[in-house]
DNA sequence: TCTTGCGGTATACAGTGTAGACATGGCGAG
DNA sequence: CTCGCCATGTCTACACTGTATACCGCAAGA
């Protein structure tokens, strides 16, 4: 709190006017974080092939991860009340980015590209996988350079993708 | 430190003597969970169906990681100099609890019941899938009890492992 | 004009990890 | 037996956290 408040130029307790606490403060920053990482993934979103549009989601989650790791963590996996929670709020639409994911999904199983299966719970295991790779590449489990680390995440979503075809 | 040091019926500083600082403490924790990770991996492990013998990989880690989220994360999640790294470490055969995983999957493979890729960086994806699966759990974001959230993590296993076969 | 309240400050407190100086007790070498 | 050493422990102190409390100035309404 106190570099935070020497970095905008105030007093550490003036914070305290404008955040409840720590906690406060990193729920606004986890919140805007979210909003942005929703307007990139809306941006990317164009009419295509189920997989593709996938690969670009992908694409979009792994762009925000490694370049904002730290944000990453605080908005997936920081402990905090009134996080979004798997099924409830994804299956009632509440998490702008899983939607388009979902969508995405439900479009390859009317096209008969995937096999009918539970979009959300789907949508929901990609997000682990894809978490779990960009939380063991930021923790420095992964000894590999970036660009190389992005064709490992490509595959491994190619082999998920695999698994749920018709 | 000085909670740890209570409970242990000791000075704060004496724990200094027998571990260099706080990181360090940590560390011969995190080995000792990977010491007892691998000794369980070891002793679930039978001669079977290759899938079979995944899964049965899988509840082992699921069992630990829900027994002990902390320790869980600790080891899997907290950055540190020396942890092992994929994939170096990895086909270098340095993990012991991998080592299982991808026996299972090269078996299944020559059966002929997978098809050939590369084991170890399907061992260390659905790694970073539990991984994922977890720390989203025990972050409060999965929204369901405990049992029904393992036959969740059954069911993304299933269709990954339905993604590599032959 | 008086009041209210928003934004900011100063100080203080309990908590953290840990550096540094000092104590002590057991054990091997002489 | 005695000396000295070293492993293990204690005490105190320091810099660092987050934050409770009290206070202040100023602009906008009533």
């Amino acid at each position: 709190m106190r570099r935070v408040a020497k970095a905008v130029g105030i007093t550490p307790m003036a914070l305290y006017r404008h955040f409840a606490d720590r906690e406060g403060l990193l729920n606004v920053l986890s919140d805007a974080g979210f909003d942005e990482l929703a307007a990139r993934v809306a941006q990317a979103d164009r009419p295509g092939q189920p997989q593709e549009r996938l690969m670009r989601n992908l694409d979009v989650f792994l762009d925000f991860g490694l370049q904002k790791p730290r944000l990453f963590e605080l908005m997936f996996l920081k402990r905090r009340e009134g996080a979004r929670q798997f099924p409830g709020d994804f299956r009632a639409g509440r998490s702008p980015t899983a939607n388009y994911s979902a969508a995405a999904l439900l479009a390859g199983m009317e096209e008969g590209i995937f096999r009918r299966d539970d979009v959300w719970e789907i949508t929901f295991e990609t997000g682990a996988l894809l978490q779990g790779l960009v939380m063991l590449y930021v923790a420095g489990r992964v000894g590999m350079p970036e660009q190389e680390f992005r064709e490992l995440c490509h595959r491994a979503f190619g082999r998920y993708m695999h698994g749920i075809r018709q």
